[in-house]
RNA sequence: GUGAUCGUAGCUCAAUCGGUUAGAGCGUCGGACUGUGGCUCCGAAGGCUGAGGGUUCAAGUCCCUUCGGUCACCCCA
């Protein structure tokens, strides 16, 4: 075998690209109805949008990115999320000029540097959303709820939904001194992984699965306690409107994700169902990222689903996802010599939205059938020089095997007649 | 970036202590009295055993390297 997908990437073949076209559908109309509208950014930008956006001491900017220089001299990236492209657009468009919020929804693929493994992939699609310009926690819920009603929407009911509040700007740092401080206390009882996090990373001291750990953090002071009023009073409002649309939620203090520009409300939504990279959709708000990218000050909120996680969880949860057969009539060609008349009809009925195909292999009658029937036709046409001298064609009904004549110069009528039925 | 594990037809798998022309099921294609599918039966095509090197009289099988898959860590969708 010569040539392979890269490392880490594949082709989504037809039966899956069906479903998915499925789920970006849903998707939309979602979206939509929740008052998002479709933005489509470049697929690379220049490497510093992400080094500003997501931050250069995270992962994605430190080891994940597919960078490279084109023949200019550029260094441009591979956008390994959506969010930093959209506030990129945000303020190069202009779009403080329209009226805010400015809500927007993205789906495509994005890029990430990583060894691959169940439910990640170099190369992976995501949909998301960005509600910019207010900071309403209105907003908040609404981001996800509108995440968790879509998931639903699309068949999903084992989920969990876990949020958190990482306070403004001005909390993280005391709670991080104070975090430290108890850690550092502690510090014994730690993992060396933990030992080492204490100065790197203190946040991701609660992710630890060691026992001893977790009976440390267990007790360890939480962020949520080291709010300012105001983010207080944001993430109450936040709970109160998930809890007024029935949505139970767990709080996780720990939930930080992996991205520096999150403040205030994050959110996770993780499937049970999916292994270690559980993870099937989250986001949060991100109040100083425009102001990061040079724009106004201005707040911001969204989410990022995967939609390959999403399709595994859906197979995992055996939800069955409608798919429809566009090709409804075979024509069935019996000799050679009315092929060009089949061809006639054949275009006859496309145009006229009936899904319609031929053989083009040269196959005998009888394997003509044979093959329309693997393939699913719904019904097929038989069409010989008799049929042609008498104007009238036998029509096979593919699932019960009855026929029924009807005029040639009625059947483009028949079948948009059927279709327009169904 | 780290670790574990695996790599034989399109797919799922066989191949005794290394031992002749590497097999099967499914799928694909064709046929079973001349213009009618699905079931059944018959037949055909399809593999440099991931790639490269080594050990051996002999390698799918043992060793090394490399590429890739899978799973986990890190982290995330």
């Amino acid at each position: 075998m010569q040539f392979r997908a890269p490392k880490g990437t594949t082709d989504i073949l037809s039966d899956i690209a069906t479903k998915w076209q499925y789920l970006e559908r849903k998707a939309t109309e979602l979206f939509k109805a929740y008052g998002y509208k479709p933005i489509i950014t470049p697929i690379f930008e220049n490497t510093e949008v992400f080094q500003r956006g997501i931050g250069s001491s995270t992962d994605i900017v430190q080891k994940e990115m597919y960078t490279f220089e084109d023949k200019g001299g550029r260094s441009l990236t591979l956008r390994p999320e959506g969010t930093a492209p959209v506030i990129r657009a945000y303020i190069e468009r202009n779009m403080n000029q329209l009226p805010q919020p400015v809500k927007l929804y993205y789906m495509g693929p994005m890029f990430r540097y990583e060894r691959p493994q169940a439910g990640r992939y170099r190369q992976f699609w995501q949909m998301g959303v960005e509600a910019i310009g207010s900071d309403d926690p209105a907003i908040d819920a609404e981001s996800i709820l509108l995440l968790m009603n879509y998931f639903k929407a699309v068949g999903l009911k084992e989920l969990i939904l876990y949020i958190n509040s990482m306070g403004c700007e001005s909390d993280r740092p005391k709670y991080i001194q104070v975090l430290r401080e108890y850690a550092g206390e502690n510090r014994k009882r730690l993992c060396r992984d933990c030992q080492k996090r204490i100065e790197l990373n203190p946040l991701r001291l609660f992710d630890c699965k060691d026992e001893s750990c977790l009976v440390v953090m267990g007790d360890a002071p939480k962020l949520i306690d080291y709010l300012d009023e105001g983010c207080r009073r944001h993430f109450g409002t936040v709970k109160h409107y998930l809890e007024m649309q029935g949505m139970t939620y767990i709080i996780k203090p720990e939930l930080v994700r992996g991205l520096d520009y999150y403040t205030k409300t994050t959110f996770e939504i993780v499937s049970p169902l999916l292994g270690a990279q559980n993870a099937i959709g989250g986001g949060g708000r991100y109040d100083r990222l425009v102001e990061e990218f040079g724009g106004p000050p201005t707040p911001g909120m969204g989410f990022a689903l995967g939609t390959e996680r999403l399709a595994i969880a859906i197979e995992e949860e055996g939800v069955s996802i409608p798919t429809e057969d566009k090709n409804d009539v075979f024509i069935a060609v019996a000799d050679d010599v009315v092929k060009p008349a089949a061809i006639n009809l054949l275009y006859a009925l496309r145009s006229r939205s009936v899904g319609t195909d031929v053989d083009y292999m040269g196959r005998s009658l009888k394997a003509q059938l044979r093959a329309a029937s693997r393939r699913g036709f719904r019904y097929t046409v038989f069409l010989g020089s008799q049929e042609l001298e008498i104007g009238i064609v036998a029509i096979r009904d593919m699932e019960s095997g009855e026929q029924q004549e009807v005029k040639l110069s009625e059947l483009v009528q028949y079948f948009s007649g059927i279709m327009e039925r169904v």
